[in-house]
Formats: structure tokens, sequence, C-alpha cells
DNA sequence: TTGTAGGCGTTATCAT
DNA sequence: ATGATAACGCCTACAA
């Protein structure tokens, strides 16, 4: 049997009010039964029910975060941001992983509703029509990371990922490359996919460098094997290739590691340009050039402004982070 | 003003009771009714308040997961098993990033206990005492993950990580090598650290092998850097090593970045066996030789036997799950 | 089949 | 400064 502040009141000989007014430092107590009340509480081992304060304060201290998939370490690095805040705000975080998949997304968020927590971050995934609805009809606050909704205005946090490409591919043609190949995550992907292509195209148009779509290889994913695919793809496609802008760093590693294989020297004889700056960029052999995000600060960001939303209801304004070219070994400088 | 049962009990003219019975399937009710009835919940979008259910139930369908370091793959692997299994037990899972500090662990335990959780799964991290005497004074059941307590009866799942260290020893040993060194994480570590070393230790010599205090590196963690310092350490105080046992997969990834630095090739010159098995080690060039432990599955398991504890108040036995030699690239046989 | 009422552990509003 | 008591939203005997 739990105890409670009934028992606490008890043993204490006062009332549940007392003790209440006391745990929650409200006027109305001495000095004196604050002690003994303290002492009682200390040797009952007491502590008070959450569950029971949330049903009155209607405040559960949980924010929900969901997020596609959580074997990524670029998710990771998100999460750790918004556990820090979370925790720092006397909240915890139910991290739910959706798979991308929208029917386990709606179940997710219909048990984040009776789960009565009190705001969302929804991470690197459209959010749907769907989902929006779900959510402005529950009144939930909600703060997008690293994504954004096209049809609603819906606060959220992110890099301008068509600029960084941009960036990125200009970075790989100030160093004199001419013939840069591009490998891109899912071209469906309305968020993280289509914008670097874009990006990337902005920056050879602008150079006026020929771009055929040969020189553009659009996989499944952002993964480790859509890089060793995708390469093996760009290189019998466009075997001119001396550069390639990869829209992640683990679609850059795979790229390497073919490169490897073949006996193609990194940046000698192919320099290579990632996405992210996850902790693998500096641990790959030759250590990646990339284009960083300020993860875990975009992820705390995003945490405070739905804390926000729920202590202030005010309405927050987006923010787009900037990103940076982080100079390593893997790309030559012709 | 959110809806509750009494809202759709009005509105479709019957009793909250016989609402609740509807949604909680418990018999007393129409077909008739139930149409109605549920047909009100449709319109008026109702969903059921699980904190005031928590209260009556005394379960909050929540457990708690207790890690030291949120950056780490390793963990992202033991979370994604957690999270399968809560989900498929209808709950869900609250993460608390510890940073391996004994103070921040015992807020995140009275946190969870306020929140009424209704199970913790501690991981990678010796259960002191402290935190073993709160968890049993408050009867929340528990399960560590990769770690144990030596001094208590708390079900563990894990490797048997002197065993898998002799298996990784013995395997450089098996293919010839035999000026081997290691690079230990903390030493202090009586999960991960000490154990490691003994295994290691112990496969020399049985096979006759000399093994000095120089080709013994024990650094402060099982980071990337820890890797780099300690083999630089090593190649100095030893520079006869020809194979290396590295207590990480990152620290076996940081071996062979100075090891490409130097100009030492692996696994030509020197070859390499890591532990863990993250998706890293596929990713590394040369693909790395590595010890893998069954990380998901095992988080997985834990979670099981906490939901085991939970519904039928059993005990559970601890597991030991086996660790298996991953050869890729990085070892050469002599 | 259905409704009434008490209780889960707190907090908040009254009195005293 | 303190204590009774009504909520909070729901479940569950017990009645009807």
């Amino acid at each position: 049997m739990t105890i409670t502040i009934k028992d606490v009141a008890k043993k204490a000989n006062v009332s549940i009010a007392t003790v209440s007014r006391i745990l929650n430092d409200k006027p109305g107590y001495s000095e004196e039964t604050k002690k003994k009340v303290m002492q009682v509480i200390e040797e009952l081992g007491y502590h008070p029910n959450g569950i029971a304060r949330g049903l009155i304060s209607k405040r559960s201290h949980t924010i929900g975060v969901l997020v596609p998939k959580l074997s990524s370490m670029l998710m990771t690095e998100f999460v750790s941001g918004i556990e820090n805040i979370t925790h720092q705000n006397g909240s915890s975080a139910i991290i739910c992983h959706t798979e991308s998949n929208g029917k386990k997304t709606m179940q997710y968020l219909q048990l984040l509703k009776e789960k009565q927590i009190d705001g969302i971050i929804f991470a690197s995934e459209l959010l749907t029509e769907d989902y929006y609805q779900f959510v402005k009809k529950m009144e939930i606050p909600i703060v997008l990371l690293s994504t954004i909704s096209y049809d609603h205005p819906v606060p959220y946090v992110r890099v301008d990922d068509q600029h960084a490409a941009y960036s990125a591919t200009d970075y790989l043609i100030k160093n004199g490359h001419k013939n840069i190949g591009m490998i891109g995550g899912n071209k469906e992907d309305m968020v993280a996919g289509q914008p670097r292509i874009d990006g990337y195209l902005q920056a050879m148009e602008k150079h006026n460098l020929s771009c055929t779509d040969k020189q553009i290889v659009s996989g499944h994913g952002f993964g480790f094997e859509d890089g060793v695919d995708g390469f093996r793809k760009l290189i019998e496609q466009f075997p001119e290739v001396t550069a390639v802008f990869a829209a992640s760093d683990e679609i850059a590693l795979g790229v390497i590691s073919v490169a490897y294989q073949m006996g193609i020297k990194v940046p000698e004889q192919l320099s290579i340009i990632g996405y992210d700056n996850l902790s693998l960029a500096e641990m790959s052999i030759p250590p990646l050039t990339t284009v960083a995000q300020p993860l875990k600060q975009m992820g705390e960001k995003a945490t405070e402004m739905v804390f926000d939303i729920i202590n202030n209801n005010k309405t927050v304004e987006s923010r787009i982070f900037p990103h940076a070219i982080v100079e390593r070994d893997s790309v030559r400088k012709i």
C-alpha cells in the first residue's frame, strides 16, 4: 500500500489541507507545524502523487516527441536537446517512434492526447492534414522540428535546406570542381529531399555548370546503404564525376566506402561533402567535410518554444537556424 | 474547455456509468445505446482522460528509462528496443538522461515515482546502494540493462563482458597475433571496464602470451577520442604492437583513425577488433571486425521482463545474451 | 440494461 | 493558522 497525503496528515495530527499547503508553499501554516510535517514526510518516505495533481492542475508535465527513426544519430542529437530543456522545465519527454507510418503516428497522437501531454514536438516528417487537424482540434501546443507544414501556420525550427545545399555545392565549385554529382535522399520528401536537390541545381546553374539528369541520383533514404547504392549508380552513369554532394553524412560515408573499394582515392580523385555534421563525420577516413546543422540547439529551441506556448499561451515565432560548412579533409582544393 | 465523459453522457441521454461501460467493454449495455454513444463520442471528438483513469487503476502505463548517455549509438539501439515493446504493451517510455550523475539520477528516480510510472529500466550504469534502496522502498519493478548489481538480487539483461572480451582476444590470437594491446574504457567501471580487461588478460594467460602493463591503456571512457588518445599512448609504450582489442567500436575507430594518420595500414600492419557492433562498424574503412551484442533484443527483453513483473507480479529470471564475433576486414589472418 | 453514489489523491474554497 | 469539503474525470459496486 502506498502512502498518501492522508497518512501524513494523520500521523502529524494535522489536516490534509495543511500538508498540501506546506507541500506547495502556499501561505497558511506555522514554521512549527511545517517542521513536524516535513519530519513525518521524511519518516514515511512520502511522495506526492503526480497523477492526482495532474487531474486538478490539468497539466501532466509531460511532452510528447514524435520521431520517424530512432536509430539515426540525427534523432539522438535532437532528443538529447529536447530532454535537456524538458527536464529543465520540470517535465519529462515521452518519445514516440513513428517509423514514418501514418497510422502509427495517429495512434501515438491519440495516446498522447489521452495521456494529457502538455505539448508536442514533431520531428523530421511532414505534418499531414490529418495530423494537423487532430492536433488543432485537441488544442495541443505543437512545434515542428526540422520540418514544416506547407498548408498551416505551425511554428517550426529548422535549417534552410535549399540554401544549405546551395552552400555545399557552391563550396565544391569554389574549390575548382565542375563535374559534380549529387546523391539525394527521397525525392518525394518535400522537406529534406527535393529542397536539397533544388539547392544543388541552383548552385550549378548560377555558375553555369552543365547539369544533366545523370548527375543526380535520388535514392530511397538517407542511410549508408543508400550512399553505397547511389554512388555505384552515379559513377556508372556519370564517370567523369570528380566531386559529390551527399544529402546526408551517412550517404557520404557510403560513397567513401565504395570509393575505397574501387580504389578511388578521397579526396585526391574524388571529393565529397556531406550534410548534418554527425559525430560520424569526424570519425571517418578521411574526416568528412560537411554542412553542419546545430542539431542539439535546434532540439533545445523547439522545446523552449513548446514551453513558451504552454506557459504563456502566446504564439511563438518560427526559427531558421544557420548552417555552416565544416571543413575537414574530404574535399580537394584544386 | 475539454470535453469529458459527462458531456458524452448528457448528449447521449445516458448516465456516465453507461458510457464508461461501453468504453471499457464491460457487460451491461445494449447494442443500441452503444451505437448511440459511439456516435456522440465521434461527434464530440471525445478522448478519455488517462490521468483520471490512472488515479483509479493505479497504473500510469508509463515506464521510466534511465540512461547515462543519450548520444551514444549503444543507447539508441537499447531505446529503440525498449520503445518497441513498451508501445506493444500499450504503454509509453519516459527517457531520462542521467549523465552518470548520481544526484541527477536520484532526482529522476523521484520524478518517476511521482509520475507513478509502472516500472523502470536502468541501463549501463552501476546500481548504487542509494538507487537500490529507493527503488525497493517505493516498490517499483526494475530491471537492469547491460549492467548488474553486485549486492542485490535485481534482475538484469546483459552479455558476459569478460567472456566476450576473452573471445575477442582469443580471436586475435587464433589468427596468429602475439603482440596484442588493449585499449579499455574506464578501469573504475566495474561493469564494462574491468571485466573486459580481465577477459583480455585471461585469454593472454591461457595462451601463455606475455602481457605487461604497457600493453594495456585504460582511458576515461569509451568514445572516439579515448581511442585516439589511447592508441597514441599505446604505440609509444608498446611499439611492437601488431593487434589491438578495443573495448568499444568507437574506441576502435579512434585507433583506426590514428593509424591512418601515422601511415600504419589496417589490417596489413595493424589488426583491430572492436566491441558492440554498432552500425558504425560496417561503415568504417576497413569495415570493422567486432564482437556483437544483440543490443535491440536486449532492450526488448529487458522491457518484456519489466512488464512481466508488473503484470504478473512474479519474479523474473535474469538473462545473459550470447555475444558473437562479427568478422569483417580489420583483422589480418597471419 | 441502466442509473446513483462513493472513492482514487490532490488542490482550492470556504469557514473557523 | 487550520480544517472540512467540494471539485478534478473516471470507474465500480450497488440499486433499480
